[in-house]
Order: C-alpha cells, then sequence, then structure tokens
DNA sequence: TCGTTTTAGTGAAACGGTTTACCAAACCGG
DNA sequence: CCGGTTTGGTAAACCGTTTCACTAAAACGA
C-alpha cells in the first residue's frame, strides 16, 4: 500500500528528484536523452503517477473548480452542470458539485469547505442570503461567477435567462391562443430573483393586456393538495403558465388525480423545457433556456478570470424560445 | 489576496505554529485557558481557515470518496449518489462525482486521476472492461465497492438489485394478468452484467412458462426508429417488460409517435421507479429498486473499509417491489 | 527542600512535489 | 589554449500542515 514518490522514481533511475521533477514537466532541456530514457523506464516501471495533492500544495492551483447550485433536481441545473464539466475537463480541470437544496446554510458551508479545499474557482446558483459572503469574496478578487440568477449589489457577473422575455413569450403563446384567463403556478417567490423577474413579469403583462392576474404561490410539498383544493373550488384558471419544471411535475400530478384534461380543460405553458414533456400526452408546450449555453458561458468567464483578467460584474442575459407542442387549447374565434 | 496561514496566526497569537495546529485539532491539554482563548482571537481575528491540502498531504487523508457512475442520466444512478452523499457527508467526507458515459477509457481515467488526487476510497458502477485495473487496485487493498455491477473474478464487493427477481416479478405480473406474448425490450446486452441477468432471466422464464421469447435489443440512439418499424410492421408483442428508465423512455416516445393505445395495444412494465411514471397517462407498472438502501449500503461497507477491515468481496442482493399502476391491461379469461 | 511529575509549550522534521540558483563539464570560436 | 556559452544536472528552499521529541517552569509529595 506504500505509494511510490517522485524519491522512488530518482533513485530507480539514478538522478536527482529535481531532475525527475523536470521530466515530469516537460522540461527535457534539463536533461539528455540517455537520462530522459532512463527516467521514462523508471516510471514505467514503478507505475508512479505524481500526487496531485503534494503538487497543489506547490503551486497553489488544484485545477478545480467547485459548482454550487440550489437545486439539482431541476433539469436545468443538470445540464448547466453537464456543460460546465464537458468544458473544465476539456481544460483539464475538474470539477466538484454540490447541491444546497436552496438552504443558505447549507451554500455557506459548501464554499469554506470548496475554499478550504483550495478550488481555483466558483460557479454558483446562489441562494438569497449569503450577500456578504458573497462580498467578501468578489473583494478578495476569488473568481467567483452567477448563474441563473444574481444578488443585488454584490459585483459578481452572472449568466441568466431573460426571464422577462420568457414570461413574455408564453403570455403572448397564450393570449394570441384566444386565452383571457391566464393564471401563473409557482413555488413561494421570496427572494429568489429568477422567481421574481418571471412573477413580475407575468403580473406586468396581466396589466398591460388587461387581464386579472391570477397567481398560485405554494410550497413544491403542498401544491398538489392546494391546486387540487382549487380545482375543487373551480378557481383554477382556463390556462397557467408554470415557472417551472418541478411546478410543472406537481401540476400535472394534481391533472391527473383530477382528471384534468389539457389542453381543453386546462392550457398549459411551462418554462424550461424537459425530456419527457415531449411524449407525455399530451406534449407540453414550452419556453426553452439556452442551459448548455449559459453554462458553457458562465465557465468561461470563470476561466478568463482564473487567468487574471479582472471580476466582470454585470448581468448577462440569454434569450429562451419557445417549443410549441400540445398543451394549449386554440380558441376558435381567433 | 495572500491567503492566512497557521503561521499567521501564530504570530498573532505569539505561540508557536505547533500550538495553534494543536489548539485547533482540540488537543487543549496542550495549552492554558488564556492561550487558548487568544489563538480562538486570533483565528476570528484574521478569519483563519486551515488549508485542506496541506493537511491531506500530511496526514495522507483527503476525506474525499471518488463515485465513478457508468451513466448519471439513469435515475437508479443519481439516486444512488444522492444516498452516498447524504452518508458521506455525515461522516465529514467529501464527494467527487464522475460520469464514464460507459466508456471504459473514461472509467480508466477518472480512476487514475481520483487516485492523483488521493481519494480514500472509491464506489463505482464499472463497465466491463477495466478488469486489470480493479484486479490491480483490490491487491493493493485500495478501497473500492462496486454498485449495480460486477466483475468477474475480481474481488470486489458489490451491491446490487436482484436482477432475476425483479424480471420474474414482472413475468409474474403479466402473466398473472393473462399476457402470453411477452417481449423484452434492452440496449444491447453486451457485457453488462445487469442487463444480462436481465436478459438471461427473461429467457429462462420464457423457457419455463413455455412463451416464445421476443428480445428487441438496440442501442438508445436508435430505439425509437427501429420500435417504429416493428410497430409498422406488426412485430411488436403485446406486451413488453423493459429493461431500464432510458429505454421506457425510448419506448414512450415510439408510442406516442405512432398513436399506440397503452395498455390496451401494447401492455408495459418497467424496471426501476422514477417520478412521472407515477403521473404519466397511463401511469406505468414499474418493478422499484431500493436504490437509497443499496447507496448506503455500498458506501458503508466502503467505510469500513477505509477503516481497516479487509476487503470483503462477495456480492451483496437487494429484493425489488412491485408499484402497480396502470401500464398493464388485464385480460378478462383470468 | 529536593526529586519527580505534570503542565504548557516549542523546534524541527516530514508529507511529495516544484523551482530557483548554482555549478561542473563539454563545447566552441578565435 | 583560453574565455565564454551551452548542456545536463543538483541542492535546497518552499508550499501549509501535523507530530514527535524535547524542555522550562510549576506543582506536588514526602
Amino acid at each position: 500500500m506504500k505509494n511510490v514518490t517522485i524519491n522512488d522514481v530518482a533513485h530507480e533511475a539514478n538522478v536527482s528528484k529535481s531532475t525527475v521533477s523536470h521530466y515530469l514537466n516537460g522540461h527535457f532541456t534539463k536533461m539528455g536523452p540517455d537520462t530522459r530514457e532512463r527516467i521514462a523506464r523508471a516510471v514505467r516501471k514503478l507505475d508512479y503517477s505524481p500526487n496531485h495533492i503534494a503538487k497543489s500544495l506547490k503551486n497553489k492551483r488544484t485545477m478545480t473548480i467547485g459548482v454550487i447550485v440550489a437545486n439539482i433536481l431541476h433539469n436545468f441545473s443538470t445540464r448547466v452542470i453537464r456543460s460546465i464539466e464537458d468544458f473544465a475537463h476539456g481544460h483539464g480541470y475538474h470539477v466538484i458539485v454540490c447541491n444546497t437544496d436552496n438552504s443558505s446554510d447549507k451554500e455557506a458551508d459548501y464554499i469554506r469547505m470548496l475554499m478550504a479545499k483550495q478550488v481555483d474557482g466558483l460557479v454558483v446558483i446562489p441562494t438569497a442570503k449569503n450577500e456578504a459572503l458573497f462580498m467578501e469574496l468578489a473583494e478578495k478578487g476569488y473568481p467567483v461567477v452567477f448563474v441563473d440568477r444574481y444578488i443585488e449589489n454584490v459585483p459578481i457577473q452572472s449568466h441568466m435567462l431573460d426571464n422577462r422575455v420568457s414570461v413574455m413569450m408564453a403570455f403572448d403563446h397564450l393570449s394570441e391562443r384566444g386565452h383571457r384567463e391566464i393564471g401563473f403556478l409557482t413555488e413561494p417567490v421570496e427572494a429568489i430573483v429568477a422567481r421574481q423577474e418571471r412573477y413580475d413579469a407575468y403580473l406586468e403583462l396581466c396589466g398591460s393586456y388587461g387581464i386579472r392576474p391570477i397567481s398560485i404561490q405554494v410550497e413544491k410539498e403542498g401544491m398538489v393538495s392546494s391546486l387540487d383544493q382549487s380545482a375543487a373550488q373551480g378557481s383554477l384558471p382556463e390556462s397557467l403558465i408554470v415557472a417551472n419544471d418541478l411546478a410543472l411535475f406537481e401540476l400535472l400530478k394534481m391533472a391527473k388525480q383530477r382528471n384534468i384534461l389539457i389542453p381543453e380543460e386546462l392550457s398549459i405553458i411551462s418554462i424550461d423545457d424537459i425530456e419527457f414533456a415531449d411524449f407525455f400526452n399530451p406534449g407540453i408546450t414550452v419556453i426553452a433556456q439556452p442551459a448548455v449555453e449559459i453554462g458553457t458561458a458562465a465557465v468561461s468567464a470563470l476561466f478568463e478570470m482564473m487567468n487574471g483578467s479582472k471580476n466582470a460584474s454585470g448581468i448577462e442575459r440569454f434569450q429562451p424560445y419557445l417549443i410549441e407542442r400540445e398543451s394549449v387549447k386554440q380558441y376558435e374565434d381567433q
């Protein structure tokens, strides 16, 4: 179980460990062809592989970045993570993924632990409450970027969907097809900017379309039963913009429970695409976001920072697109 | 951006770094109450947190385990990962997750990099081909456990579903409801034990029930179109046992494309539960596996190894259970 | 009061690498 | 053949911790 070290290789090849180190780092001018060959043989013979930890300690770079997401169950998160990993691996970096379940405490813990682990940078979908902590990171010049959300007054760059436009597209789609009773289903908006932006856009659009807002804001856990009650009372609107995939799940569960016909009795348009929306019966019309693009943009901004460019701040917006399927009813008088 | 080290704390508190180290590790007998207080203050004042890398180098424990899964898109994988993370975090460990996409090369790469990173142990859903590599790990006494699969002749313990029973349950369920035309849908079995076991069980059961085997073995990428062809030719059986969730997706896509009624025209029973199976129309009857239990058992076995107990080998089996929904037709003459 | 133990604390080596500064020998041009 | 340059290589410091061996002073027992 004894691990073989650079010293063992040096000894085997009859050179100093400095030379082996040079060899390992490709500084071949530092040795003759014979020595080089001897070292190569020694490495092979001993099946040596360098201790990444020791390297990191000396180099002060771990070649690792941390990714902290608020809720890994969102399809969006998994796609962002995937794109970040692809990019990072392509650049010789590794990724540690952490899931906060939207808890600020967990988030703070993870940040601390990732700092302790000396990760070289962080991409995070932040919860709302660690403003001071992020502020500190930003001030230290530590490389961090946000995705999907941002924190007011914290000078950390964010990459996110144009939420306003996404709701607008949903609203327009519904409206074009004759809908005048358009509700909005979301988990409690709280301080989560992405939700806030979507909700605000909804309210604003209701205003400009002269439509009475019907918003259903309820915790995911109670969502099914709460929706069920509304349905029982007949207070469910004829069409619903759903704020995200997880809420859509709950809505669909309720619809099944109560045998509600989609789109005949209820039209649905949901934000963020998911695979099953396509083959569900009926197919769910959706406003999709370019998750891979967003993730890639975020991580490449992060890499620029890690290579010394100044911490940018500001928000970069990405445009959503409509995927029309079958969950929206067409009113005839259109 | 200069990071504060134990030396800075020592200096601030006017003690040696040894004493600070003792303080940090709770060896309070090594100092008086006043010194202790001084160090505490210094730590707070400087906002010091220990460099995990340096610690790891010295201690030869990184408090990190690696998890390598063959395909993170399986719901089973995500649930296993989740349970491993929960357990690990509960014991002060961190987890690095890697996805091999079923590529043995990627797997070998990941193993090497995780070793280089000095992770303290590994839980892996292995691809079939790195027998030699795993053999080596096992011989070195390096802590490794398998999940969901195993490799013949490699003395590494595995925790997996009783695949035979799971197919048996599916088969019985179908058979009890009068089905005599029972097919089996799977990605190519190849050398992947879990698939093999399920397929073998299917074949065996066909034998003992006197049913003609109809197996559809096709790559996920071509699955929809291949199924579509079969359907066009009318060669699709009346009921299908589906080997896993990803195959189920493809089947459902095809069913939608062709407007096949489930269960009237096609009965489905799938192995491994997924959330949407519940609210899909119709609900998909499923043989579920206790993923959390499996993951937890695996990681706790790993922890035992890491604490010095010998590498166990052998296979621990977990029992599946039926979740009956609406995707299986009941023939009337039963 | 003196020897012994305990308390409170320190210095230095070690973990496994990288890097800087340095050097001897070989080479080279004139 | 001499002085300078290149080639090939090394020793030692360093990264930030832990820990072992050691000790001065205080406390204690007789």
